[in-house]
Formats: structure tokens, C-alpha cells, sequence
RNA sequence: UCCGGAGUAGCUCAGUGGUAGAGCGAGUGGCUGUUAACCACCAGGUCGGGAGUUCAAAUCUCUCCUCCGGAGCCA
């Protein structure tokens, strides 16, 4: 059977056509009345008149409702007056099922009322463009790794230990043991760099903090490329390829849905390789003369952050951080033992970090002293520490938040809109 | 955890001691080109919960709850 498509109404023009959805809007008047229908994919304008459509189909318009879902058939022509360009001239509207007073009306509302109504708000055309926005980033992440000799390697979601330490996660009973929910796939996708080279894990991530901002959620979503042979200029390399890949494929192929959002395009278009980089201690002394009382040593606010970001029109990595600041399995800068050889991507306009990375400690000896000062032992990471015990090998990787993508991309406020359905701390539902 | 803000009709809000309000949405009627349509009519209230002050509390006081924003922490 022939399935059609409004987001492909242009090849229909002249033909007549079955579409299957729901009413989303109409102006009723005495002899006309106009159907937006919404069938996932896009709005068409259907025009029921008393003279084109069989009478039950035209008394509809007495009944239906917001969101009733409906079948309607009509020839498709391209019109000017219709906000699609294109239009239906119904001939038959069949109502599959009658709707209940819609609870999302056109006026506005409060976000705490639409998240309540989470699972009807990603009906409308903004969450719609945004959802969209988010497959193609997702899509294009698969196909920068995919392209270039990566092997998809999943890690798993329950974990024994932390990857870092320092962040709460959120546990769970295990048959009577403890486990956590991952906080980061790392230190699995190291082994799979040993194991086939370029590696990245691609899933869910947890964190139990008690953030409330507009950059937070408790569950996330994060690609985590992992490299052998890989030192941090070649880790930044890759980073700023990957970022203004991501950005060209939106551009390419989500315009009408940058569109929706009104997103300032030029501020997209000036995404490209190579990005600035400079060095934390360099950004120390931007915050400096940008009047910021700033000890070099301590990590960047939300603000510091901001500040470093406006000096550009792009991403910027900023690398070589304190390593007291930094994760035990960061390597050490073969130059100054205080930083170590990690990278940080910070978005345009405010977004924050999107990318953390570093290149990986390789020294087994070097790498069992950090454990112990973090007042672990060598057995807490037999396996990880194996990983230096056969064949170890210089690598690195990074891990990019695709939420705080989708915000940036799509200029949005608060990073709750970037996912279906977001968990936050006041948030288990829908 | 800390700091700040908010809670009144289905929704968005106004209402600072004296009879509970508006717009939108719902409902009814009208309209052949609507784009958050328009015109007319109409229904709709535990003013977040509890306690207190007062002749009188949505309004003042105390307390609890819920939510929002920010800090910290992080992607």
C-alpha cells in the first residue's frame, strides 16, 4: 500500500492522496472550514467546503476537536494562501477518534505546565522542529565515527565503581551488591581501543547531583570516542572536526526547523574548523583582564566560562589544566607535572562545556600512585590497570554531551527541551 | 546544601484589609480564505495546605508543601 507523506507534498501536486493524523487547528466558518493536519512528519492545510467534500465529511467540522485523529483524501495543490505552499482540497474526512478537551491551547503557558504535559507538548511545531534537530545531530554523530574507522562499542549502564570519584551517582541494588548507574562509558571504551582501535560508546548517562540550572539533567545522553595513538593535539583535531561536522549536517538538512525556532543561522555558518585554542593558563589570564579575580588552580564557574567563550565566534578548547582539578587517569604534561593533558570544548553564546577529554595516563606506575592518593587500590581497577599491563599504548578520547548540542544548535534556553523526556531533579514524569 | 522568586478559573495573569477579576480556552449561535481568525451570548473559584491577628484576610504574621531561577558540581 502507498504511504503518503506531507513533508513530501510537492510530489503530490495534481494527485489525489490519503493523509493519516490529527487535527491540529482549524477556522471553522459557515460553508468552509480549514484543518491543519499534523501527521508527524508535517502541517497541511486541508480545505473542507460544502460544495468539494461529501456532507458527513463537512459536518465534521460541528463535532471534531483538537488532536482528534483523523484520515482525510483530497487532491494536494500548491497554494500561496496556505502556510505550507500546498494544500488539500478534502473530499472525504474520516474520524478515527474524537479527542477530550486538549489541555495544550495555542496562548501560552508555563513550562511547568507543558513538562507536566510532556507527552502531549512534543505534538507541537516547536518541540517537533527540536526533536528533529536532535535525530539529524545524532545521526550525523554516527556517520562522523562510522566514516572513519570506528567501531561501535557499547559499555555497560550498571557500574561497580566510579569512572571519576568525585561526582554522586545514583545507586542501585544488584542482587544484594551495590551498583551504579555509569557516569561515563571511559574506561570501558579504553579497553575497546585496545581492542580495535578507534572505538565510541554512545548511550545514556547518570548523574545524581543536585543541579538546578539550565544546563543539567540527571539523565543524559553521551558519545564517547575513544583513540589509540592518539596524543591531545590529535584528540582536538578530531573534536573540532566532529563539532563543525555536526553543525554542517544541521545546516544542510534542518533549515525549515532552524527556521521555527529562529535561530540566528550565521551564528551556525561560523562554525568551522580550525577552532581557537589556548591554554588554561591563557584563559586565566583572559578572565584577568576581563576584570575577574581568578586563582590559577580553581576550575571555571558558569560565568568564567562565558566570558572565555565571547572572545570568539566559535568553539573554543581550552587545554592543559591544573591536574589537581582533573581526573586521576589524565595524563600528565611531559612539561610541567601541575597540568594535565586534557581539553575542554566550550560552545559560543554562553553554552558551556561541551566536550571534556584528555589524552589517557599510559604509565602503570604513574597511574597506580593517582589511584592510591584518591584513597583507592590497585584492585578497585585490576581490570583497567591490565590495560597498561599488555601493551599499553598512548590514546585518548573525549566525551561530548548531546543535549548541550541540541541547546546550542538550536539556541534554546534551558536544556529541558532537548530530550523527549527530561529527568531532573523535580522531574520523574512523564 | 545555600541565595532569590512564585503558587488566584482548564491555561496565562491582574488584584496590598471591605461583595473574586480579565484575556485565552471550553460551550452555544453567525460567517467561503482562515494563519494565535473575527462578532455575539454563556458556564466556570477549597485564592497551595494549616494555624494566627482582625469586626473583616487572596491581601498582614507564623509554619509546612510544591515549583522556578541562580550558585556549587558537571557534559
Amino acid at each position: 500500500m502507498k504511504e503518503y507523506f506531507i513533508q513530501n507534498a510537492q510530489d503530490y501536486v495534481g494527485q489525489t492522496v490519503t493523509l493519516k493524523g490529527w487535527a491540529y487547528s482549524f477556522r471553522k466558518g459557515g460553508k468552509i472550514w480549514f484543518l491543519q493536519l499534523r501527521d508527524g512528519t508535517g502541517i497541511m492545510q486541508c480545505v473542507v467546503t460544502k460544495f468539494d467534500a461529501d456532507e458527513a465529511s463537512f459536518e465534521l467540522k460541528n463535532v471534531i476537536t483538537q488532536e482528534s485523529s483523523v484520515i482525510v483524501t483530497g487532491e494536494i495543490k500548491a497554494e500561496p494562501r496556505s502556510p505550507g505552499g500546498y494544500e488539500m482540497l478534502a473530499a472525504k474526512v474520516e474520524l478515527v477518534s474524537l479527542a477530550d478537551e486538549y489541555p495544550i491551547s495555542k496562548k501560552d503557558h508555563g513550562t511547568d505546565f507543558l513538562m507536566d504535559n510532556r507527552h502531549l507538548w512534543l505534538r507541537s511545531k516547536r518541540q517537533h522542529a527540536i526533536m528533529r534537530i536532535r535525530h539529524t545531530i545524532v545521526k550525523a554523530i554516527r556517520d562522523f565515527f562510522d566514516d572513519r574507522e570506528f567501531t561501535l562499542i557499547d559499555t555497560p549502564i550498571f557500574q561497580q565503581a566510579a569512572t571519576e570519584g568525585t561526582a554522586t551517582l545514583f545507586s542501585t541494588d544488584y542482587f544484594g551488591e551495590k551498583a551504579y548507574l555509569t557516569q561515563s562509558g571511559q574506561l570501558y571504551g579504553e579497553a575497546g581501543a585496545a581492542a580495535f582501535g578507534k572505538i565510541y560508546c554512545f548511550g545514556p548517562t547518570f548523574r545524581a547531583e543536585k543541579s538546578r540550572t539550565r544546563r543539567h539533567l540527571t539523565e543524559f545522553w553521551m558519545v564517547e570516542p575513544e583513540m589509540a595513538y592518539y596524543d591531545l593535539d590529535m584528540n582536538m583535531d578530531l573534536a573540532e572536526e566532529f563539532v563543525s561536522y555536526i553543525v554542517a549536517q544541521v545546516l544542510e538538512h534542518r533549515q525549515p526547523e532552524l527556521q521555527t525556532l529562529d535561530r540566528d543561522i550565521s551564528k551556525l555558518e561560523a562554525v568551522q574548523a580550525p577552532f581557537p585554542r589556548i591554554s588554561y593558563t591563557d584563559a586565566v589570564k583572559v578572565l584577568t583582564e576581563n576584570g575577574v579575580e581568578f586563582k590559577w588552580g580553581a576550575d571555571f564557574g558558569a560565568t568564567d566560562e562565558t566570558i572565555i567563550s565571547n572572545q570568539f565566534d566559535r568553539p573554543v578548547m581550552v587545554h592543559r589544566y591544573p591536574s589537581a582539578i582533573k581526573a586521576f587517569y589524565m595524563k600528565r604534561d611531559p612539561e610541567d607535572d601541575k597540568q594535565a593533558m586534557a581539553l575542554d570544548m566550550l560552545a559560543p553564546e554562553g553554552y558551556g562545556e561541551i566536550i571534556g577529554g584528555s589524552q589517557r595516563e599510559d604509565d602503570i606506575e604513574a597511574l597506580i600512585r593517582r589511584i592510591k592518593e584518591d584513597g583507592a587500590t590497585e584492585e578497585d581497577y585490576a581490570w583497567y590497570l591490565d590495560l597498561r599491563r599488555y601493551g599499553s599504548f598512548p590514546h585518548s578520547g573525549f566525551g561530548l554531551g548531546l543535549e548541550r548540542v541540541v541547546a546550542w544548535i538550536c539556541g534554546l534556553k534551558h536544556i529541558r527541551e532537548t530530550i523527549p523526556f527530561p529527568r531532573t531533579i523535580n522531574r520523574l514524569n512523564p
